[in-house]
DNA sequence: ATAGCGCCCTGGTGGC
DNA sequence: TGCCACCAGGGCGCTA
């Protein structure tokens, strides 16, 4: 399942890949990934788009495409997607003279089996192909999607910025400046259980089941812990563990299992709990627990992250 | 306000 | 061995 490791590794394999190329043409098998967008409003905004950029916010995907025409394909952006999405600003206005179409951004959210991949144009499609965009160095960006739970796009800023999911959704714990105060302020005055708030992406962005129950393990943290028992020195220690967990899955290019990225390589991060219940603690040697919590299901070590702090 | 649940969908699995 | 019911799961929308 893409989390925000896995939609980062697929950023930068894109990055590499397809920025700069220019959409030359549109194949949909399965409109439902467009969730609710007309085919036709899709192709219209999508058609001849040049892809400028490559961003992610949390676990969305968000390409700009510049539509102006070929001859001033070299302009420079001047969108900032993060500041349209967290300041909800305006675009800058355009000096008089300029003649630019505004930026479309493709926004994509690959949910639970959703992949993004980019093929030669005479490798087979595969099943559960849902979307192509065809580009002008023949290439192919393919969107399969097993259960089509996923959702791409063809939004304007405008648009962007009203996307519910995007426009509540908490800080960026990679970013410089967030550690145990902002995920304690994330948490706020909630007194649930700690991990099905690390799983809301208003508390912070882009954790999903796997990262969610890596960092607790990590942290030494029961993930029923009531959030509002957690000591600043946990918060800390629980804010440093996602990061650093986040940032090992980054450099194995995601975690193992179903998800591949851009070139259909598999993640090399391997998880010490998540979905290894019932099997020895790597660290003690107990029997990994599974319990369900906030409708997921849950792994931990009852050793290692006792239930009531030590 | 907020927490909890059903919904979307289909391959894999566990039980018989 | 084969079949079938059921489970998993991110995010949204509805209900209590």
């Amino acid at each position: 399942m893409p989390e925000l490791p896995e939609v980062e590794t697929l950023r930068r394999g894109l990055e590499k890949k397809i920025q700069g190329r220019r959409i030359v043409d549109i194949e949909i098998t399965n409109a439902k990934v467009l969730k609710g967008q007309t085919e036709t409003a899709f192709l219209e905004r999508t058609r001849n788009g040049r892809i400028s950029r490559l961003d992610r916010r949390g676990k969305y995907l968000l390409a700009t495409l510049e539509t102006n025409g070929s001859e001033n394909a070299t302009t420079p952006v001047k969108t900032n997607v993060a500041k349209i999405i967290a300041a909800n600003s305006p675009a800058p206005a355009e000096s008089a003279g300029e003649r630019e179409n505004p930026p479309v951004f493709l926004c994509i959210h690959l949910k639970m089996r959703g992949s993004l991949r980019v093929h030669a144009a005479e490798e087979p499609i595969e099943p559960y192909h849902c979307l192509t965009l065809r580009l002008d160095n023949g290439d192919e960006l393919r969107y399969h999607d097993m259960w089509t739970w996923g959702e791409i796009r063809a939004l304007t800023g405008e648009e962007l910025s009203k996307v519910a999911g995007l426009a509540a959704m908490g800080p960026e714990p990679l970013s410089e400046n967030w550690g145990g105060l902002e995920l304690a302020a994330g948490v706020g005055k909630r007194r649930g259980p700690i991990k099905p708030m690390l799983l809301d992406q208003k508390t912070v962005a882009g954790v999903g089941n796997i990262y969610a129950d890596e960092s607790l393990f990590r942290s030494g943290i029961h993930p029923e812990r009531s959030a509002g028992t957690l000591t600043p020195e946990e918060f800390d220690r629980l804010a440093r563990e996602i990061r650093t967990v986040l940032t090992e899955a980054i450099d194995g290019g995601g975690s193992m299992g179903d998800y591949v990225d851009a070139a259909g390589s598999a993640g090399r991060f391997e998880p010490k709990v998540y979905d290894r219940g019932g099997k020895a603690c790597c660290n003690c040697g107990t029997r990994l627990e599974k319990i369900r919590l906030g409708g997921r299901g849950t792994a931990f070590c009852p050793t290692c992250q006792p239930k009531i702090k030590i």
